[in-house]
DNA sequence: GGGCGAATTGAGAGATTTTCTCATTTAAGG
DNA sequence: CCTTAAATGAGAAAATCTCTCAATTCGCCC
C-alpha cells in the first residue's frame, strides 16, 4: 500500500524490525511513515489521527504498541515538554538527542553528543554508576523564531 | 504542626512562596517534606500517601495542584524514565538537572551544568536559538549498584 | 487576638489517557 | 498456496488527571 513511496526512513525501520524478528505491518510503516513526514513530535491522538487518513480505522491500543515497540528498537523516541506535554519523534540510528522548537515542536536532529566530553569522573567517585544520558534542548526554530522571540 | 521539624528545604520553599505571593499552607509544606525526605523520585500516588500520612485526608487535586505550582516556580522538578513512568524530585535553587538510579530512583544533585561548554554556535546557524535544554543522567547508585549490575 | 478578603483546599464527578482481552486478521517462511 | 505465530481491532476496564464550587485557611490589618 505504502510501498511505492517507501521513504528510506520507512525502510531503516523494516530493516531493525526484521532484525529483531518483528513484523513490518502496514500499521507500524504508517506510524513511520506519518511521524517522519511531519518532521514533529506528535502526540498519539495526532499519530492516530494521522494513520487513520492513510490506513482507515485503525485501533489505537495499535498505536500505542507500535510506539512502545519503535522506541524499545530506538527508531522513535519520546519526548517531554516543559508544559508537561509529551510527544513522539522519529529518531534516526545514532542519534539519541534533540532539539525541539516550542512554537511548532519540529524536531531537529543533533549532529553530536553533547555530554560527551563531559567528565563523569567526579560523579562516580560517589559510588554512582551512570549507564545512560538524556539530553533535549528547547528552543524557537528559524520560521517561528522570525514571527516572536 | 510541621513547624518543629522544618527543615531547610521547608524554609526555603516558604521563601520563593512568599516572593511570589503565594501562601504557605501545610499541604505544601507537606508535599515539600514528603519529597525532600524521601530523597527519590516519587509518583503523584506516593506524594499523596506521604502527605496523608502527615495531614491526615488530603485531596489528590491538591497534590496536583501544588506540584504544578512548584515545578513553575523551580523547587520540583519532573523527572521522567526510560520506562516511561515519571516522578516529581525536590530541586535545589539553581539545580537543574539530576542523576537517577534507575533501581530505586534516589535523585542525586549534579554540580555542575555538563553542557554549559558546549558550544551551540554552530546549531545556532541553522536559525534555531536555543532557550532551554534538559539533561538526565541514569544509572545505578552505591547502594543498588552492589547487588547487580 | 480577632476579623476581613482572597487564595487555597476537599470531594467527587467528569474527562482524558492508557491498558487489557480475546476473537479475528495478516505477515513471512516453507 | 498453507501454516503458524505475531499482530490487530474493538470496546471494556483501569488509571490518571482535571474541574467545580462550597467551605476552609492564610496573611494582613487593626
Amino acid at each position: 500500500m505504502l510501498k511505492d513511496f517507501e521513504c528510506r526512513e520507512e525502510s531503516y525501520a523494516k530493516e531493525v524490525l526484521r532484525e529483531r524478528g518483528l513484523r513490518s505491518t502496514s500499521q507500524r510503516l504508517a506510524v513511520i511513515h506519518v511521524l517522519h513526514e511531519s518532521g514533529r513530535s506528535l502526540s498519539v491522538g495526532e499519530i492516530h489521527d494521522g494513520v487513520r487518513d492513510i490506513l482507515g480505522g485503525t485501533g489505537l491500543a495499535t498505536i500505542y504498541r507500535t510506539l512502545e515497540t519503535f522506541e524499545s528498537l530506538g527508531v522513535v523516541r519520546r519526548l517531554h515538554f516543559p508544559d508537561g506535554e509529551s510527544g513522539y519523534a522519529f529518531s534516526r540510528a545514532g542519534n539519541a538527542h534533540h532539539m525541539v522548537c516550542l512554537a511548532c515542536r519540529s524536531v531537529f536532529d543533533f549532529p553530536e553528543c553533547p555530554v560527551k566530553n563531559f567528565d563523569l569522573a567526579p560523579l562516580e567517585r560517589t559510588g554512582f554508576r551512570v549507564k545512560d544520558h538524556f539530553v533535549q534542548f528547547f528552543g524557537k526554530c528559524a520560521d517561528c523564531g522570525e514571527v516572536a522571540s
